[in-house]
DNA sequence: TCCAAAACCTAACACTAGTTAGAAAAAACA
DNA sequence: TGTTTTTTCTAACTAGTGTTAGGTTTTGGA
């Protein structure tokens, strides 16, 4: 199990949900208080009583966001037997990243919609959350490497940060109701580990459409 | 060649390259035409002889973030011999864009950061200007796979918007000064098309630290 | 040199932002 | 029930927002 999260009053989530969602539309100095208090049924001086301030709603948007990616993934991960290969832990921490983004939408697309327009020390702190999710990627990546389960001429570096990035921009264009996420998740292992050119029609949906 | 863009004075650009700044940084609520008139040495007032409305400079910025992208990579591609291989074709394009959202990385950058916080027309009238762009990598790849090139059990749709996804991405970790462009550009190909465990050794840079 | 057009500035307007203090209502507990 | 605690609301303040009208400076050609 992941660390735990801290605990929080119904209505401090109802506000802190609001939050994420007014800042994923509108971003940092986009959102108004007013219109956080509007979308969870108070007005805006009551917001004063769970949170201190615009920028404690923010951080708190921040971290959530981040930490239900990280924990969700290191879930999945210690879930796996000891003789995974590494393809199926690559497997599995992408659809894990994708569970996590799609499903908690509003925080994961919030934290990077306004990350770059927050003051910096928030901005600092979060950081922080980010590069050790980083670094469980890259243990991914070498470990499989070590393994020998691929000799990969790639760089590892640039090679996670073309996954992670890939992954993250997913919310951008994810419709819900459309493709299923284990689909979009088999399919990007599939080109990340075998490439475009590799392996034909053994992990391919062959033609669903857009 | 590819369209061109619409004359402009200096001063209008100097000005726009201002926006792009602020936007990127502090998003599309939070720069002040304040702002914007400090960094391009003007008074706030004196913006309104160049450009009608606050408005009107964002749909500026985003309109010339996407076209040169846009164009860039058209150019490049152009200039390919008939003869070019599908994996050239891609490699090529890789590197046309990764030039162009990092040498215009305000306006790239603002781009991503500002258009979801956009007033929906601007937003429309934007969109189809991707939606093109989109379509132009979908032809990439399925020109590729219709040469036999590479036959893949990937979606191609879903490759697109996992290449476009990883590319955008880029803005926010690339540091000039660090790595090459070309080789950032190489080793995406690389992992796209012959994925991390395929052609060992053929286009790795092994090592070369972060 | 003079003059008209282009470029810029000043000062203000109406409005909205985050935040706060204190009153009022709701909930919890005796 | 009455009383205390928690939660919410009201009303306001200061600071800053986009925008504009009208005046001032700068530019470039006759």
């Amino acid at each position: 199990m992941a660390k735990k999260l801290a605990k929080s009053t119904i209505s401090q989530r109802r506000v802190l949900d609001a939050a994420a969602k007014m800042f994923r539309d509108y971003g940092y100095a986009g959102t108004t208080m007013r219109a956080i208090a509007d979308e969870s049924d108070l007005k805006a001086g009551s917001i004063y009583y769970h949170y201190k301030s615009k920028d404690e709603l923010i951080t708190a948007v921040l971290d959530l966001g981040i930490n239900t990616v990280i924990n969700t993934v290191q879930d999945a991960l210690d879930a796996l037997p000891e003789t995974a290969t590494g393809r199926e832990r690559i497997e599995t921490a992408v659809r894990a990243h994708l569970s996590a983004i799609i499903e908690n939408g509003d925080y994961t697309l919030a934290t990077r919609r306004v990350f770059g327009q927050v003051p910096e020390a928030i901005r600092l702190k979060n950081t922080k959350l980010r590069d050790s999710y980083g670094a469980t990627w890259q243990n991914i990546l070498r470990d499989a490497h070590d393994r020998g389960e691929f000799q990969t001429g790639a760089d590892l570096t640039l090679a996670r940060l073309f996954i992670l990035g890939a992954l993250n921009w997913t919310v951008e264009w994810y419709k819900p109701g459309g493709r299923m996420i284990d689909d979009v998740a088999r399919e990007f292992t599939s080109v990340v580990v075998d490439g475009l050119a590799g392996q034909q029609g053994s992990f391919g949906l062959s033609d669903v459409g857009t």
